[in-house]
DNA sequence: AACTTATTAAGAATTAATCTTACTTAATAA
DNA sequence: TTATTAAGTAAGATTAATTCTTAATAAGTT
C-alpha cells in the first residue's frame, strides 16, 4: 500500500528529527514523537494547551509541562515555530516551509498561504547591511469573509 | 522659530487625536497626551512598562494601569500598534505609516524599515477572496551586525 | 546492564495584563 | 461656571500562560 503525501512528509519529519536527536544527544521519546505528529497533522495553529489536549487523547499520561518543554525543544531545532498574532497566547506551526499568515481579528483564525514571488524577491539593499536574515514572514491582518457575514 | 519635522508631525498627531476624542467622546487628558508624546519620541518599540517608566519621569503620579489602558485605547483608535515578536511581552509602535520590522533574536532590537514596493504590490488573488485586509507587515528575523560581532 | 535524559506529579513561582472598589480629579458641555 | 461624567489613582486581587522545583520513576541509548 502506498503512503499518502501526508504520511510521506511526516516520515521525512521523523527522519529529520531522528538525525537531530543523534547529532544533539536528544532522546527520541514517545512524547516527543506524538507532539511532532500532532503538529504535523494540525492545520489550525493550535496553542500549547490545545496540542497538549490533543496528544492527551492518545497518550493520557502526558503532562502539560512536557508539552511546553517539547515545543520549545522543537522551536530550538527548527521543527516548529511560534506564530505571532496580536494575542497573549502563542500559537504554533509545524510547517517549516516558507509561508505567510492571514489573521482574522474577529474569529482569530490563522490561515497560511504561500507567496513564492515574495519569497524570491530581493530585499531592499539597506536590509542586507543590517545583518543575517533567517526568516521572512508577511502578516496580513483583517477580517475574513465568514466574519464579514 | 520654525518647528522641526519631529514637532510638526507630533502636532499632526495631536490634531488627529483631538479629532478622534471629539468624535468618540474621549477626553483629552494629560496622561493620554504624555503617552502619545512618548510613543512619538520612541524609536525603540518600548514595552508598556518602559513607556510607563518614561512618562513617569515627567509625570510621577501616572499609574501603570492608566498606561495599559491608554495604550489599548490608542490601539483601538489606530494611534499605536502592538509589534509582534517572538516574545511574551508586547512592544509598541507609534508610527502609523506602513512599515516593516527587522527583529534581532540576539539583542531583541526592532528596527523599522519602509518598503514601498511591497506596500504597493498586488496580493495573490486568493487573498482578495479571503476577506478584508487592514494591515500588511513583513517580519524579518535574524541577527543584526552588532550581534554577529 | 549501565548511564543519562526525559517524564511525571504536584505544586509553587513568574509575570504580563486586567480588573475591583472606592475615592478623587479634571475635561467638556450647558 | 457649574454640572456632568469620563478618566485617573491607589492598593490590592485576579487571571492565565509559562516556567521552575523537587524527588521519584521510566525509558532511550551506548
Amino acid at each position: 500500500m502506498e503512503s499518502s503525501g501526508q504520511n510521506r512528509s511526516f516520515e521525512d519529519k521523523i527522519r529529520l528529527f531522528r538525525n537531530i536527536c543523534e547529532k544533539e544527544g536528544l532522546k527520541l521519546t514517545h512524547q516527543r514523537l506524538e507532539i511532532l505528529r500532532e503538529l504535523d497533522k494540525a492545520t489550525d495553529h493550535p496553542s500549547a494547551e490545545t496540542i497538549h489536549m490533543r496528544v492527551q487523547a492518545r497518550m493520557p499520561t502526558i503532562s502539560l509541562d512536557t508539552t511546553y518543554r517539547t515545543l520549545s525543544t522543537f522551536e530550538r531545532y527548527g521543527l516548529a515555530s511560534k506564530v505571532q498574532v496580536h494575542e497573549d497566547r502563542a500559537r504554533f506551526c509545524g510547517d517549516p516551509s516558507p509561508h505567510h499568515h492571514l489573521y482574522c481579528k474577529a474569529c482569530r483564525e490563522i490561515v497560511d498561504f504561500p507567496w513564492d514571488d515574495l519569497d524570491g524577491v530581493n530585499l531592499p539593499t539597506e536590509i542586507a547591511k543590517w545583518g543575517h536574515i533567517t526568516s521572512k514572514t508577511l502578516i496580513l491582518e483583517g477580517t475574513c469573509n465568514k466574519c464579514l457575514k
